[in-house]
DNA sequence: GGTAGACCTGGACGC
DNA sequence: GCGTCCAGGTCTACC
């Protein structure tokens, strides 16, 4: 029996017309971080997402060979009514950014025309804001396979597992088939249990602490993400709202920023220095380095972290070839500074 | 406002 | 196999 004959539904969502999937999909480290799997042989994204009803549903992701073809989704583990294929779309979109507006991606290219050819605008992320902000604080002061480990950890212990009969789930054998934890599952984590199984070391109370806060209402102290999600508020007020949570700092605060599709802040860590020394020829210390490059990209305005970034993915792919080929447990597992230096 | 040190984990390295 | 060192952002105390 094939995955293909056991497919609970299957489902086509329409793409913008430059939107290929392998390109796109693989624009962010994200995209080797559980429960995604990127299937380099079958260029198949396979992803577990959390349905409205509570329930895990395993989704495999494929397109035609041609940019801009609709994407053939087919969900396993879960059955899928009416309400359930919007909830996929929904997520789906969200997470490659089907819905971004093609006349920033036509602006950006118009500013750097060095990824207008290559057709770069994208960038992956997540299906909630709520994972962004998670995945982002496992990514800070960790090198990458630590992140890695983190995130797999947390959705085995405790995200909802698909539930699969025995022949579908020997003919998937090798995927996810945990869900990533919401925030009601984390804000209900005990510490220890984050800590010891979930390997986030000091970040246990911290996680915990912004899970409460996604899960309680705005006038309660909760996070209000119709506000920092709205385009027609401010910048600088987002940053200051995602600076005073707790184990957000500067760089974490500027990542969920550009994951919220605003991407005038560079979030700068270790890994930029090193791109600002090695290809920009920057000098200085790193503190010195990052100011330089702040106003290096400062000209994209808007879209200056679109620049730096596919500027420094393009690095990583004439190193290790293609992002779409890169295998997660090998090439995937190896881009901190520190390797990146060696390679 | 700037700086130093603690926070944890995992990998590299030397013995 | 064991111990030590280091990388990695955030937070707090202190100047």
């Amino acid at each position: 029996m094939s995955a293909a004959e056991t497919a609970g539904a299957v489902i086509s969502i329409r793409t913008p017309r430059d939107y290929l999937l392998r390109r796109d999909a693989c624009s962010y480290g994200y995209f080797l971080l559980a429960p995604n799997y990127w299937d380099t042989r079958g260029e198949t994204l396979w992803r577990v997402l959390t349905l409205r009803t509570g329930k895990a549903a395993l989704a495999r992701v494929r397109q035609g060979a041609k940019a801009g073809s609709p994407l053939r989704v087919a969900v396993f583990g879960a059955a899928i009514d009416r309400d359930g294929r919007a909830d996929v779309r929904a997520q789906l979109s969200r997470m490659l950014r089907l819905d971004e507006d093609e006349r920033a991606a036509r602006e950006f290219h118009a500013l750097d025309p060095r990824f207008a050819k290559p057709g770069r605008s994208r960038l992956m992320r997540s299906p909630s804001m709520f994972e962004d902000v998670i995945k982002t604080v496992t990514s800070c002061n960790v090198t990458w396979p630590s992140t890695v480990t983190m995130n797999a950890r947390l959705c085995e212990v405790v995200g909802t597992p698909v539930k699969l009969p025995r022949r579908l789930r020997e003919a998937l054998a090798g995927k996810p088939v945990h869900a990533f934890p919401t925030a009601g599952q984390l804000a209900r984590a005990r510490p220890a249990t984050l800590r010891a199984r979930c390997r986030v070391g000091y970040r246990d109370a911290r996680i915990i602490e912004l899970a409460r806060l996604f899960t309680l209402p705005p006038s309660r102290g909760g996070i209000d993400q119709t506000r920092l999600q709205d385009p027609r508020t401010p910048d600088d007020e987002v940053y200051k709202t995602l600076i005073d949570l707790p184990g957000i700092g500067p760089y974490a605060a500027a990542n969920i920023m550009q994951l919220m599709g605003r991407y005038a802040r560079l979030p700068l860590d270790t890994e930029s220095v090193r791109h600002g020394k090695t290809v920009l020829g920057l000098k200085g210390s790193g503190a010195a380095i990052m100011k330089r490059m702040a106003r290096h990209y400062a000209p994209f305005g808007a879209h200056a972290f679109r620049s730096y970034w596919f500027e420094l993915w393009e690095f990583y792919e004439r190193k290790h070839g293609p992002s779409w080929t890169w295998e997660r447990d090998t090439t995937g597992r190896m881009f901190t500074a520190a390797l990146l230096k060696k390679g």
